[in-house]
DNA sequence: CTGTATCCTCAACGATACTG
DNA sequence: CAGTATCGTTGAGGATACAG
């Protein structure tokens, strides 16, 4: 029998690995392909990518979709479920908006670039 | 200089590590103790209980302050920015709590046993 | 393009002993 | 009790090559 002792070990669990609270803030814009969101997550191998996010699909917040065709094309996507994990990561990215602000008005040579090719393009 | 593309990415420089937000959540009912936060932190050593402390400190999330006397005491607390890392914490926990629901429901042997002993004692 | 398989490195972590 | 120092381990992650 596993036992917790406060919610959030759960949570840490499931989306307190490196990368996954990063992937999940970019799929809710909406279903990305691999190599897509590796383009996005700076430093990040396909090697880890692909073995995080089949952890989140273990955990049942992101589905995977497999097109049937030449070249390939696989699709990830967040499920019912992942998409309830928004309101985490809604909160973090809005408080480390505000960090990096902090951090910047303390005199740190920091600048947040606001990624704009992300909504819909391919 | 430093670049984001978004603003979780500093939130998880930040509070991503293994251990963090789960210190921070155990701080906001109140400062504690070295050993009573390893006490409530299950499976972390000594060594990375205080390394995590002092990173948290120097990121000025948490506030250090030792009693002088004999037998040594020192209590950490949470700065007034740390406090602001409650939005995150707080949905971490809720979140986590009704994971953990979840997968009872699905019948996994899992059990949250909500520690009675932590708000004021000592 | 997507994914698997190896190999390798390095840093995080645990255990322990020791100091104040 | 709080903290440092040292040593040893391990596993996450990187690089590369290769298959479908």
């Amino acid at each position: 029998m596993k036992q917790y002792h406060l919610g959030i070990e759960a949570t840490l669990e499931i989306i307190g690995g490196k990368w996954k609270a990063l992937i999940i803030c970019l799929l809710i814009s909406g279903a990305k392909r691999t190599s897509e969101l590796q383009r996005h997550i700076h430093g990040i191998s396909q090697k880890v990518l692909i073995q995080q996010l089949r952890e989140l699909e273990e955990d049942g917040l992101v589905r995977r979709h497999v097109y049937q065709q030449m070249p390939p094309k696989v699709e990830y996507s967040l499920t019912e479920y992942g998409v309830t994990a928004n309101k985490i990561v809604d909160v973090m990215c809005t408080w480390g908006k505000e960090n990096i602000k902090r951090r910047q008005c303390q005199g740190e040579d920091i600048v947040l670039l606001e990624d704009e090719s992300m909504g819909d393009f391919e």
